[in-house]
DNA sequence: AATGAAACTAGTAGCCT
DNA sequence: AGGCTACTAGTTTCATT
C-alpha cells in the first residue's frame, strides 16, 4: 500500500464529514475529473484505510436518552474468562464501545440505553450476569461537548 | 415529527452499516420502490433523526496508533471557565470526543494522536495550558474490543 | 496517473392509484 | 402513502495522452 498523499487525504477529509458526497462532487473539490478520484477511493477501501461508511442518527430521537461509561474489572484474567467477557459484550446491542485499557479497570464501556430504568436493567441482568464479571463502575454522561471521528 | 415506523427502523439499520449503500438497494431490501424510501430518509434528515453521514478510518493507517481517555477536573466551575475549555476542546483536533460525566473528574475527552511523543506534547502543551484545567489523569487504550455506534 | 467521452446505473419529481 | 414512468444526474470503464 503506498503512501496517501494530499489528494488523498483531500478526499478522506471531505468524505468524513459527509460519507454520502458523490464522486463528481468530490472531484470537483479537489479540483480532478471522477475518474481518478472514483481509482483513490476504491484503492483506500480495499488497502483498508477507509473501515466504513455509517449513519449517526440523534441518539435521544431513536429512543437512546442515556449515555453511561462503564468500568468493568475481571474476577480472573485468564484468556478463557477474558474470551468469555468479550463475547458477551458483543452481543450486547446497549454497548457500542469496548476499550481494554491500563489502570486500575480492565475494560471501558461506551452503554447506550432508553433511561435509567434500562441501564439498571442492563446492570444487573446483563453486564453483572457474564462469569467473572468483578467490580463495575458506572459514570454517567451528562453532556456531549464534542464527538467526532474526524481523524485527518 | 411522527414516531419511526418498522420500515423506517429498517432503513435506518441498513444506513446505519452502510452510508452509501444506494436508495435503489435499500428499496430493493426493505421491500419498497424508490419513492418512499427516499421520502422516508429525506424526512429523517431533515427532522434530525438521520445527524450525518461520515467515513470512517483505520486509525493507524492514518497515523493516529495511540487513543487515550483523559479526564480533566477544572480548578473553578464558573460558567466562563467552563467556556473557556471547552473552546479550547473544540480547536484540538487530537480531541475526537469530550463528554461531561458525573464523579470526580468533570470531563472524559478521547485523545487520538500518532505516539506517545505526541501525547505528551498535547498533554503538557495544550492541555494543561488550557485556563483553569486542574487535576488530568490518563487512561491509555491498548485494544479495541468493539466500536460501533450502531443505535438501532 | 489524469482527461474526456461513452455506456450504464441511480436519483428525483410528477402523476396516478 | 406507495408505485410507475420519464428525465436528470452520477458512476464506471475505456481509449488516449
Amino acid at each position: 500500500m503506498p503512501a496517501l498523499d494530499k489528494k488523498d487525504l483531500e478526499i478522506l477529509k471531505l468524505l468524513q464529514q459527509n460519507a454520502r458526497m458523490t464522486i463528481k462532487e468530490i472531484s470537483e473539490k479537489v479540483h480532478l475529473s471522477t475518474t481518478p478520484v472514483h481509482e483513490r477511493i476504491k484503492r483506500m477501501e480495499e488497502s483498508g484505510v477507509i473501515k466504513q461508511y455509517v449513519t449517526l442518527l440523534n441518539a435521544s430521537k431513536v429512543g437512546k436518552g442515556l449515555m453511561v461509561i462503564c468500568y468493568v474489572s475481571l474476577r480472573q484474567h485468564s484468556k478463557n474468562a477474558g474470551e468469555k467477557f468479550i463475547k458477551g459484550i458483543l452481543e450486547m446491542t446497549e454497548v457500542l464501545e469496548c476499550l481494554t485499557i491500563s489502570g486500575e479497570f480492565d475494560f471501558m464501556l461506551k452503554v447506550a440505553v432508553a433511561d435509567m430504568d434500562e441501564y439498571y436493567n442492563f446492570h444487573v441482568n446483563k453486564l453483572s450476569n457474564i462469569e467473572n464479571v468483578g467490580n463495575v463502575q458506572s459514570v454517567f454522561v451528562m453532556g456531549v461537548v464534542k464527538m467526532t471521528q474526524q481523524l485527518v
